[in-house]
DNA sequence: CGACACATTGACCAGACTCAAAGCTAGTGG
DNA sequence: CCACTAGCTTTGAGTCTGGTCAATGTGTCG
């Protein structure tokens, strides 16, 4: 379950925030020498829980995980994705009980950061915390995102929306390229973070690749128009804050961060 | 449409950030002497809009504002109301450019507090800037909520929640109580906030004033049977972090904070 | 009084849901 | 290497919540 950090775990991190805003050489050792634990879980294990009252927060290292909240009836709403180099519970931070869960997707690594360590840092450091603060807000735009989905657009528009969402998310980060993008979920999660039915997604699944938009199977998202999914589910990249918003363009190195 | 900033401004403010966390007479200071502009809107102005790259923030004074996102073919999303002692748009604090707007729902008075400003007061006062990050938290949690309204809650139950969600709020800074409480929307802009159409509100607040759970006329809102407009809509007031959330409990001076 | 905004009603429609059964497919164990 | 299983995906038929369109009330304000 355990194992030990080596020195390289953070620098996922380190990037992520860079992707953000410069850090200095004095901010970057200090995150350097943050204490974390490294954990391994087990695809559809949580990682946190609603109404756990946390004492550090979980970078992802590699795998996916989402926030959830179960509901009366056997209901399920998924709040969000998260990919390699996301904290899902930074609010955590701030916020002393979790009203949601946090559970891994797929087989997953996370390192555990101790809340008061990242006190200390935010403390000391108000770039970082003003990067830190600035992540959680960009998270905020994402939820927003999703709301105006689930509000205002229909099935497709929906599924495609989200689609255009995470490959960019994952090639933002190296993940994804060339228009394919690992997309390790059932259609019954896609259904329970579109508020949609399985079956229907299935329906919905057909008609969009009936249209030759896109391919899926074995966990394999693959884009054939990008251009054409961009308009149907009227995505705009924008509320991503993707600094080089690289919709696209292929990127060089597609297993960059993984390389921990 | 300018008036002069009195020396009573932001006690709303700190009122606000004191219910979060307790402030050091030398922060109180501090935030009493933020430069602010005041500024009235009508009702239905736009405050800030999508697309706009904002140098300050806005600190609802009196009245009610929402965020909201048009669509394509007329469609709207209200992304969430706002009352006073709220700052709509805290995150332009870190985020540059608007991805939605914010308009006044009432008459408001808004107070325009430069970033700069804002910048500075979280660069000296690290518990300043951690209460500020906390409420976009907070924020964040909110929206969090509504995702799940949209995605799991059938029509009745999404209103009801509303209800129950704008009464605490309101409640929480001393202007509702009593199960009475103002509610300056009319059926479209709820209609636009719960992802309905105006006709389907119209029914289901039927239904939900035919079980007598409320009366809503001229702007008011009379919450008949609290425990069951609980029950019926799940609501669980834990996610708005209210420090005493007195659900239940009446107020002593329901005009306490527009003592500005 | 007239105008306007908003609420209400009716008739009809459609996107999405429900329930239930039948295919696939990747592992697993014999 | 194949049969078995478990978990997903796909299909079908029928239903229902909520949407659409259009007309009619109602209340407020100049």
């Amino acid at each position: 379950m355990h194992s030990t950090p080596n020195p390289h775990t953070l620098s996922l991190f380190i990037r992520k925030l860079e992707s953000i805003s410069a850090l200095t050489n004095e901010e970057r050792q200090a995150i350097q020498s943050l204490p974390v634990r490294i954990h391994n879980f087990d695809a559809g294990q949580d990682i946190v829980r609603d109404g756990d009252q946390p004492t550090h927060c979980c970078l992802i290292l590699n795998g996916w995980a989402c926030r959830y909240k179960l509901l009366t009836l056997g209901k399920r709403q998924i709040l969000s994705f998260h990919i390699p180099g996301d904290i899902p519970d930074l609010q955590s931070l701030h916020i002393h009980t979790m009203d949601h869960s946090v559970a891994a997707m797929t087989k997953a690594t996370v390192a555990i950061i101790p809340h008061e360590s990242l006190r200390n840092l935010t403390e000391y450091f108000p770039e970082i915390a003003a990067t830190l603060w600035r992540n959680t807000l960009i998270d905020a735009a994402v939820f927003r995102e999703w709301l105006i989905c689930l509000g205002r657009r229909s099935a497709l528009k929906r599924i495609a929306h989200l689609f255009c969402e995470l490959y960019l998310k994952m090639q933002a980060v190296g993940l994804a390229g060339g228009y394919r993008c690992p997309l390790p979920m059932n259609q019954a999660d896609l259904a329970d973070a579109l508020g949609l039915t399985p079956v229907h997604v299935n329906r919905v699944l057909q008609e969009i690749r009936g249209r030759d938009l896109i391919t899926l199977r074995s966990q394999m998202l693959e884009i054939k128009k990008w251009d054409e999914l961009v308009r149907v589910s009227e995505f705009d990249p924008a509320y991503l804050q993707l600094a080089r918003s690289a919709a696209g363009e292929t990127v060089g190195n597609a297993t960059l961060c993984l390389a921990l």
